[in-house]
DNA sequence: TTTTCTGACTGGTATAGACAACTAGTCATA
DNA sequence: TATGACTAGTTGTCTATACCAGTCAGAAAA
């Protein structure tokens, strides 16, 4: 159950399996675990590894902490703290599906009047041009277009098939800011459809967001077009 | 500057030391912190001990480790900037239309099971349901239904045709804490698409808000309908 | 001059053990 | 029948130590 010559880290691998006890539903809601000490004997790892297992699911949402009594399952899995800027990836990640992206095509084109004053650059001036299908659990949820500055960021295929763009944009030295999104409703065109598997004119979520650098200078413009019979756009808000 | 004598725990006072560094500005965003082994010696405390300090805020979001290069003050400031919870009125009045809204009816009726349960009352409990159509320059854009529980404040027509809902919940001394929203994109039904005088099968966008007060207990369930055409809605939001 | 390597720094992982604080049940006693 | 002391379980805090894995600058070698 435990590999102790895996290169992944013995506290990952614990987490791992409690997380798939849960999400399996072998360990229900309120369900007391193992106590740290029976882990520790069990996994015959030290009682420090597994606390680091349960610290993490503990901030991520999983388990809840009872001093004196022990560590339950917690009720509902983490609903969405969508105030943040969460990518695709960490969104479904957190909603317990299984993230994936079909990369359609990649290529470097100009910048038409619209969009260059979107991304605050000439008209004319090389843009990339992403379009990818976003998949949770092998079942299509979105299609997605993104648009990048190319003298921001040295792109290629395989930093958008490997890593996600964001890491791209970190590892540059830049910090993502803040972002503008747009929801609204409409009804699915045919190129879509097809892509989506769904049927031409069923309900679709346009969402368009435009993300800024701490720099002031816009880093992407996206769009999206989720599937409406799948995807629900979670908001938390504080007043 | 760490009293070893306090009940309070070493790696929470070394915490508070921290991020009153921080908002105080001594140290800023991209300001490397000391290392780990520097407040081990400093504070005479064990690394695993600032460890737990620097861990907790790094899940707060105030630090940012990186391997082999330091712990850092992150740029993004926690500030839960609030996109406000605001109603029609106030939204449309900022978008520069004129906000309006006809009463389509108002009555006494009780909660079954599904609404029972979001409202966190017992079954049967007797609900306000309020149905209006909001209009932006006298064009019907979202048909609005509210559900609140009567035995939390009471309601009659003329306050929701004069005031609104918000205004009469702070008269009774509640305070709104914070709400959950979902959106997501649908088709109209008959009866939409004649209040919202769209064709049937137009793109509408479902937008579900549960609104809790400071004391822990849901205010209100609302359910909205707009108009697919004519709405959109906008975020802004900061990691 | 350029390249390679080394060492000293950073955080990351892991161990073994100690004692404190809290919970819930048992059991003897007033 | 209560009450309070004890006990065995839990998580919480903390120490001291060890080695691993990136990062970077400067010394050594080419």
């Amino acid at each position: 159950m435990i590999d102790k010559t895996s290169p992944m880290p013995l506290y990952f691998q614990i987490e791992e399996a409690i997380k798939q006890k849960i999400d399996k539903g072998e360990w229900e809601a309120e369900t007391m675990i193992p106590s740290e000490r029976e882990f520790s004997l069990n996994y015959e790892v030290s009682r420090m590894t597994v606390r680091q297992a349960i610290n993490n699911l503990v901030n991520d949402g999983y388990l809840t902490r009872r001093k004196g009594k022990g560590t339950f399952v917690s009720a509902k899995k983490i609903e969405q703290k969508l105030l943040g800027l969460t990518s695709f990836t960490e969104d479904m990640k957190s909603r317990g599906y299984k993230p994936a992206s079909r990369l359609i095509s990649f290529q470097k084109t100009t910048a038409e009047n619209r969009l260059a004053k979107a991304l605050e650059i000439e008209e004319g001036q090389e843009i990339y041009e992403i379009k990818r299908v976003r998949l949770a659990n092998d079942i299509p949820m979105a299609f997605e277009t993104t648009y990048v500055p190319v003298d921001l960021l040295e792109l290629n295929e395989s930093h958008i098939k490997e890593g996600s763009l964001y890491s791209e944009v970190e590892n540059a030295g830049f910090v993502i800011d803040y972002a503008t999104q747009s929801l609204e409703a409409s009804i699915s065109r045919e190129a879509e459809s097809e892509i989506l598997e769904i049927t031409k004119g069923a309900a679709v979520l346009l969402i368009k967001r435009q993300t800024y650098l701490t720099t002031g200078r816009p880093l992407e413009l996206v769009h999206s077009v989720y599937r409406g019979d799948r995807y629900k756009f979670m908001i938390d808000m504080k007043r």
